[in-house]
DNA sequence: CATATTTTTGACCGGTTGGACAAATCGTAG
DNA sequence: CTACGATTTGTCCAACCGGTCAAAAATATG
């Protein structure tokens, strides 16, 4: 039978598949959709373009199965920040996991900044749909903490916007970043320091009294 | 005569130029430059592929001068940073400087933001030798400062990643902003909000003592 | 006006790209 | 071993893209 859709069914489907959105992380991220070609995510993934194009149907395809994937595990750190945790903690951890991802995920972080950056075409009902009320449901978790005095009064919002960006920037900007820091601090440790700085920021900044 | 490199002569080739460029910046800033096309570029400059090439002879060519002639407009805001100013006051400006460049000049902003996620090809020897050695010098600055007990202790370089990953943010990212702040938030106030929470954020979290 | 120079255009070219397709090969159940 | 569906490949195509070129049109100069 043929591919009924979105549904692998042998384990030889579902294993190619797995491999060639392997192989098209390695591609979009690096050249975003457009300056990706098929035959380069057909080479990395070790088989013929035709051949690729059986799993997928399109390039937009291959696109929309990844992203829509990777999502998931995009919004992690920010759906695990907890409101019955103590906010200190909690907002510490977000920091840390989202500066880990960026430093275990740089392609994730800069497959999304590629496509949003150019004005996100192909995920704006994403935004809409999954982001945006998650976004809503922790700023007003924020907010409650902000409220008892566990952190010091601030637009929620912009809080979530400096922390995403401050830690992404890590993975987006990397070359920047490693060029900046010059060979001898731009090297593994570059990620230890910046969460330590961040930390400091963002708790000193929030810290109530 | 025929054009002598880069060195327009007439007024017409002149403003001509200056069209293209414009029109360029239009282009390359939400497209990236694989994405930009030549023909995308004369149409928004108002004339036909082999009219535009006569002004400049490759798309590289194009790019290459756009950016090289944004860059210091670009680099403004940190060499405006006194050493010899009050280091809150410098601080504070400087972050509502880059606020305000993500505002006014969003385009600029995007354009360099797609170059270095795709690894800077283009201008790895710009960040080498003039944007490296700025920042070292400001971090300097930086540092005096804190030595001084005019700054909470941190490090320069992180700090100067943090207000330029925040504040460009707005620009690079303002679909996403956008999104998320929903159609009430999201207006020009944004930018307002963004000055405030950030003085807020960077001055809370680096004032002495 | 005549001529020389600059500017603009239409036609074209070679290479790339996303994708179609039929034929060949492979794997497996009977 | 055979037959059938799943997988893979070579070939091809139309659209697009960066760039060339010669000729036409506009402009400047005497």
């Amino acid at each position: 039978m043929a591919m009924t859709e979105n549904r692998p069914q042998t384990r030889i489907q579902r294993e190619k598949r797995e491999v060639i959105l392997e192989a098209a992380l390695d591609v979009f991220s690096s050249h975003g959709f457009r300056g990706a070609t098929i035959d380069q995510i057909a080479d990395a993934a070790g088989m013929s373009k035709p051949n690729l194009l059986y799993y997928f149907k399109t390039k937009e395809a291959i696109f929309e199965t990844l992203i829509h994937g990777l999502l998931d595990m995009w919004l992690d750190p920010l759906k695990a920040m907890n409101e019955d945790g103590d906010a200190i903690v909690e907002l510490r951890s977000y920091i840390r996991r989202k500066i880990e991802m960026a430093r275990d995920f740089p392609r994730e972080s800069r497959l999304f900044a590629n496509e949003i950056l150019q004005g996100a075409p192909r995920i704006v009902a994403m935004l809409e749909g999954e982001l945006k009320p998650l976004v809503d449901e922790k700023a007003k978790v924020l907010k409650s903490w902000m409220r008892a005095g566990k952190l010091k009064q601030a637009d929620p919002y912009h809080l979530i916007f400096a922390i995403w960006a401050t830690t992404q920037h890590y993975a987006d900007f990397d070359i920047q970043v490693r060029t900046v820091l010059g060979p001898d601090r731009g090297g593994d440790g570059r990620f230890e320091d910046a969460a330590r700085f961040l930390e400091q920021l963002f708790l000193a900044g929030l810290q109530p009294g």
